[in-house]
Formats: C-alpha cells, structure tokens, sequence
DNA sequence: GTCAACGTTCTTGCATACAAGATTTATCAT
DNA sequence: ATGATAAATCTTGTATGCAAGAACGTTGAC
C-alpha cells in the first residue's frame, strides 16, 4: 500500500469514464469494482464521492452510481465556457509570460509543427495539450490554471474526435501559430479573441459531428 | 432519516466554512464532526471526500482533513475567473434572455434599488445574489450557471467584506443599472464589458482591503 | 397466456472493528 | 533543565457486518 488507495481509485474510475472504458450511462456497481481493484466497498465508494462531487458520476439514492452523460447540448455549453477560459488565460499570458513561459510555448509550439506536418494526428493530440497547459502557465494565475486543466480534461474524448475530421489539425496549427504570435507580441485582446475562436470551433465541429451522426 | 446523510453533512459542513464557522486552516476531526452530527466515522468521510474533491478542503494522508485557505492571491484569482465567467454570462443573456427572464431580472433590480436606497446593506447583499442568478439564467447555459453559481458561494465570504466599504452599495447599483439597460438592450459585447468590470471592481477591493489590513 | 402480488435475492447506506501510521507524553541520560 | 528516545494514545485508512430498500423472479389468478 504505498500511496493512497482512494486517490488511485479515483484516478483509475475517471480515466476509465474519459477513456470511454466506463461508458455513459453505465452502472457503476460498488462490490464489482471493489474486486476488480482488490479492495474493500469502502474506498471504492469515497472515490465515487469525489467523482459525484466532480460531476463525473451521479449518485442516485439507494439506486448506484451511473456515469454521466452530459448530452450534446451540454457538452457545447462545456466548449462555449472552456473557450472564455482559455481566452481569459491568452490574455494574461500576452502581459505576463516570462523567459521560460515562452521558450516552454515555442518548444510546444515546434513539436505542434512536427506531429503535424508529419500527419500524425496522435501524437498532435498530445503536443496540443502541452501547448495549451503552457499558455495556462503562462497566465500565472494558478486557479485559472487548474480550472482549464480540469475542463481541459473532461472534453478530452470530445475533442479527440475532431481530430480525425478533414484538415483539422493543420487548421489547428495555423490557429497556433497566430496565438502564438499575438501573445509574444503581448497583445492580450487579440490573443484571447484568437484563443476563444479557438476553441469555440471545436465546440461547433463537436455540433456539426453530432448533427451529421444523427441525420444517419 | 429522510434523505441522504451524506449530503446532509457536506451541506452542513460547506455552509460552516462558508460561514467560516470552520475557520481556514482548521482541522476537520472525523470522530468530532460524527458525534456532533450524531452519525458514525463513515458518512463522514464520504462528505470529507466530496469536499476535497470540489476543492474547500485539504485532505493529508493519515494527517486529517483541514479547510483550505486559499490565500489573498489566489482569491484575487477566483475574482478575474468570476469576472470572465459573468461576462459570458451577461452576453449570452443579451443574446437569449426570453419575456420571463427580462422580468426576473427587473424585479431582482427593483429589489437591488430598494435596499440600496433604504441602506440596508444585508439586504441588499441577497437581492445582488438574485440579480445575478438571475442573469446566469438568462444566459440558458446549465453548466455556466452551475460554474457561476459554485464560484459565486465561493466568494461569498470575501464579497461580503465589500458591501460594508464606504459607498459600494450604491456604486454597486448604479452599475447594475447599465449591465441591465445593455442586456434588454440586447447589446451583448456592452453587457459583457460592463459584468467582468462589476466583478473585478470587487476583486480589486478585495486587494486594496487586504493591502490596507496587512499594512497596520 | 398475461398480469399482478408476493417473496427471494441483491445492493446500497451506515455502523463498527481492527490495523497501521502519527502524535503526544513520559522517562531517562546528559 | 533540556534533549532524545521509547511507550502509550490517538487518528486515520480499510475491511466487514447488518439492516433496509430496490430489483428480480416465481407463483397464482383470471
């Protein structure tokens, strides 16, 4: 038992729900994931507290936990506030990055490049998160950090999606390449604007996905 | 027991810091908390954990929970993110509000002028908090109003402060007056300018408050 | 054959038990 | 008297137990 069996159990139940292994709707039973895990019901449940609190999993009374499905129409409300936050933090890192913020973003910025001119949409998936986490850095605002890595996450199967549409990752990399410019430049209202766009679009491919799917 | 003890307590207990009943830095005895709750160790920690989880307290393993304090900076930080997030809000509205929306947001102002002119400055703290959950409504965004809202209960504590310097009430309301007239207005871009300097203005205070007391 | 009432079984909610790490206290040496 | 060391105590972390509610199946009536 080395560290803290509650916080590994968390971390496994959440990456299971992100990772779509817990999928949507899904009964998340006590006894079951307590022998799957190897311990007791009771740490098992502490971590399906936290998830509830986190609003991974719903807990409904005498009934079990189930995954949440945030439907479509929350899933873009999630974007729509993800991209304001990301804005927010362009615009404090456009008037507060240091010498390490930017040579952290230039580095991220440069694997970008590689992973996307060499087509591979993967590894652009990782790269672009790095990306991201560094202009959070970059805000210095450690909350503003925390929350955009939080909901960073929570869209992540969303987002991942869209990479395998027509032409997105290199969309995605020119759209880097002038935040990037507008934050060195420390010009803060463009960097947010371009940071919101950002984002905002993935909130509308996410949109476009889900009406195409279910036009079918 | 009628409902679920578990978020009985994780109410119970969020109110007492909120309320800073539970004092920042205070340590969080399971065995206290369950006698005085009069349950047993276990719902409790459960309650623990969810608190944990949405960030009030610190849980150190095989050291006990303790309530998080979040420190003058950071707080500043919760105020810019607040300040972002009721900006979005306010546009939205301008964008969506519908007939019932206008009118809770006019009578949540009428509220917000009564106590304001009558100097009641208790008063006047709820109505604010209704104004503005009335405009989260009006974004018709669940989960930005449910981010608002959680953010908002947050800061309570520290906003509370505010309304007692010298002339906020009244400031206060006269800047509601054009977040109110830019929202029916439908002017989305005005409304949202107008909300995140509300907020910061209060954030800002919060500094000067800070400055002033760690100074004497 | 279908539907409903009843009883069985399963699952959750909370309490209690027990082990291991942390903390405090007491004792002893310097 | 002070500091360190060891023992006692307290607290947390996890397991288990038990009661009550929900899901499920069975049996019986029509």
């Amino acid at each position: 038992m080395s560290e803290n069996v509650v916080q590994r159990l968390r971390d496994e139940i959440e990456n299971g729900i992100i990772s779509n292994d817990f999928a949507p709707g899904a009964r998340l039973d006590e006894v079951q994931l307590a022998t799957r895990f190897g311990v007791s019901r009771t740490p098992v449940r502490e971590a399906l507290m936290q998830l509830n609190a986190i609003g991974l999993v719903e807990i409904r009374p005498r009934r079990g936990a189930v995954v949440i499905d945030p439907g479509p129409h929350r899933i873009f409300e999630m974007f729509e506030v993800m991209a304001e936050l990301e804005g927010l933090a362009g615009s404090l890192a456009a008037r507060r990055f240091t010498d390490t913020d930017r040579t952290a973003i230039l580095v991220a910025h440069a694997d970008c490049e590689r992973s996307s001119s060499a087509g591979n949409s993967d590894a652009y998936y990782y790269d672009n998160e790095r990306f991201h986490k560094a202009i959070y850095a970059a805000s210095h605002s450690g909350f503003l950090a925390e929350q955009c890595v939080a909901l960073h996450r929570r869209l992540q199967p969303y987002r991942r999606l869209q990479l395998r549409v027509r032409n997105r990752v290199a969309t995605s990399f020119a759209e880097h390449g002038a935040i990037v410019e507008a934050i060195l430049a420390g010009e803060a209202e463009q960097a947010r604007t371009l940071l919101r766009q950002h984002v905002s679009i993935q909130g509308e491919r996410f949109s476009d996905l889900v009406a195409t799917l279910a036009s079918r």
